[in-house]
DNA sequence: AATTGATTGAAACAATTGTTTGAAACCATT
DNA sequence: AATGGTTTCAAACAATTGTTTCAATCAATT
């Protein structure tokens, strides 16, 4: 919030305009509120990127850089069932999208860029998502019985991503719908619970095609 | 798109603002635009409407009208089972989600309220997003059993409608993260029957709390 | 101390925006 | 034909926008 001497001015522009875009939107905000917020000249933004343009792609990469490190996913040890990793990673996943105050300017900025999608979504999916989504992936495998089609394991895990990513694209509706107690109670660790046992509950019972014999887990959940 | 002369000006001017303010957004469509591909003067929007933000709530509202409309819930019978109708609800919601070209701008308003909730949120909500979510809840209410808490109730529901919007929100990740053969393999129709077994699979097997005995489902589904 | 290059500053520029104005055109009723 | 209210039109208004300009300032090297 308030600036550091140590930061450049160029920082300070890319933070201030990540925020604002952000809260009002790529339009709606002016390079003068954001130079003024940076305590920078209007010029600054022209000098230092080439155009309004430049910056919003700068600042939206680098927002999401930096919120993806304040929450990480836990360091898994070798024979972490994958049954506790998948819960960590809901958990965390929706840690990342309601991350609480700070956190909040970022998962608008992504919503915004689903909404309207300029070039900084290819390079967004390319950078961070991708990764994420390989490792989400990687679990759903060990999950689902070693035949499954790879089709399947794909919808799979973006029944998993579906499920969290609810409770961000659809707060206005939440909020609008349910009563201010209920939707009070949809904490993170409330629906990172729900959300597991949701999908743990699909997963194993799947049958796929031919019911065939039960993999047996090794006792590993929980 | 070519206006009928039966229409009136103000008709021509919400159907061309709320294409236009789908496509682009609230601040990036100028009322000069929106008159010339509705034919009018520019004067009209503040005849017709006092301004232009009392224009676009105007054509977010009567667009989802019109939207709910074209694809509506199939009329069921007295006995269709919980199964039945939920599949039905999902393949319809996932319908109007990506329902083919002159549809998908309606969608796009959607996620643009989302991402940026002005005064149209609320009133879409109450007015038509309401009575599909009770629909959805009384569906989910018959596969839960009886004692199932409220609060599982509305998480379940979330989960259903959650797996499908994200096929909404996400789609230019998923264009960007998924090669274009498997992109395009993401049939309405595919993903319907995806989600369906999923929802189906997790909350038969949902033996809350207790295991208690297996509620024997009478060969209902199908 | 002088010089060079990078950075900052205030002002102006050119274009576009939503909105207003007031007169013309239209249309039904008298 | 005249009237009154509604609708359309071209033009202009006032404000704001992203961008540019060019001189002043700073920082480090010679």
């Amino acid at each position: 919030m308030t600036h550091l001497e140590t930061d450049t001015t160029r920082e300070r522009i890319t933070e201030a305009a990540g925020e604002m875009f952000a809260e009002r939107g790529f339009d709606a905000t002016t390079v003068r509120d954001i130079c003024q917020r940076a305590g920078a000249n209007i010029a600054a933004v022209n000098y230092y990127f080439r155009d309004k343009q430049r910056l919003y792609i700068e600042a939206v990469c680098l927002a999401h850089r930096a919120h993806l490190e304040k929450f990480p996913l836990p360091k898994w040890a070798e024979d972490t069932p994958p049954q506790t990793r998948l819960a960590d990673f809901i958990l965390t996943f929706l840690r990342r999208i309601r991350g609480g105050r700070e956190g909040g300017w970022y998962a608008k900025l992504v919503m915004r860029e689903m909404a309207n999608p300029t070039t900084a979504c290819a390079e967004l999916v390319q950078s961070s998502i991708r990764p994420q989504f390989e490792i989400l992936l990687q679990i759903v495998r060990e999950l689902l019985p070693a035949h499954a089609p790879p089709e399947e394991l794909r919808l799979t895990t973006f029944s998993v991503v579906g499920q969290c990513l609810f409770y961000h694209f659809a707060d206005p509706v939440t909020r609008n719908l349910l009563s201010p107690s209920d939707y009070a109670a949809l904490s993170i660790e409330r629906l990172a619970e729900h959300i597991t046992k949701f999908c743990l509950a699909a997963i194993e019972q799947q049958t796929p095609t031919m019911p065939a014999r039960r993999k047996p887990h090794t006792g590993a959940a929980k």
